[in-house]
DNA sequence: CGCATATTCAACCAAATGGTTGACCAAACC
DNA sequence: GGTTTGGTCAACCATTTGGTTGAATATGCG
């Protein structure tokens, strides 16, 4: 009874949404673009820097995120700048969290321990 | 600073396990599935019948999620069973949550709101 | 044994994905 | 004005994906 509701619940997800988002989080290197963009906002020539990757790849790539939602771009001067909307996320994770509570790592124990652990790249 | 160290998590992450769990929950069809594991263990027969599309089919989706982790089979005389395995969800939930408090919808408020607007749902 | 049921396998197909390269366009610089 | 810089577009390619069908493999049933 409880889970039938449940199952109705989950089948009044948007699909095409989460189809998107989930896709999006699908692949390595967008993912690796996401936590990038987590420090600050970036240039797409900034972004695809560090990544062995034509330019043209990585802007693909920032195509299929901005279409999923999960950044924004806008362009100032000839430099399209990249931010990342967070929110878009939320339907996802929410959709995985009616599996279960999956309760987000400690991350101030994780510095902490990073402190411990990794002092060099405490000021690199 | 502290997005340093942030962006220093998401890459510890496995991307492996990602990759294949976010791909496997991509597809409709697929979360479809989850979804109605939910309500109890499924044979694969059972988990295909409400679909418009040939048991094979199913039977590959079932592989993806399987190589996942995200259900187990188990083969009880000629009926293969398939179970649920919301574990398999843990880090790329807690890869997500790394963005953003996602707080989960209050699933109690939710049954009850459809009790009052869906009725004919409650005992099917 | 002989047949029905449950599920997978194999071959095939169309479409999508992730990458490349080279041409192109727009903004900035000297 | 000419050249560099930032970024996209278009065409192409190999691989993966999501589906089909028909044959094959078990297992259970009378």
């Amino acid at each position: 009874m409880v889970d039938q509701t449940r199952a109705l619940w989950f089948s009044g997800f948007m699909s095409n949404d989460l189809d998107t988002v989930f896709a999006a989080l699908a692949d390595p290197t967008r993912r690796a673009i996401l936590a990038m963009l987590l420090e600050d906002d970036m240039a797409v020539t900034d972004v695809a820097e560090p990544f062995d990757m034509s330019l043209a790849a990585i802007s693909k790539h920032l195509v299929i995120l901005t279409r999923a939602g999960l950044i924004s771009q806008e362009k100032r001067g000839r430099v399209k700048w990249c931010k990342l909307e967070p929110d878009a996320m939320r339907s996802a994770s929410v959709w995985m969290q009616g599996f279960g509570q999956f309760e987000p790592v400690n991350l101030d124990a994780f510095e902490r321990f990073l402190e411990v652990e990794l002092p060099a790249t405490k000021d690199s």
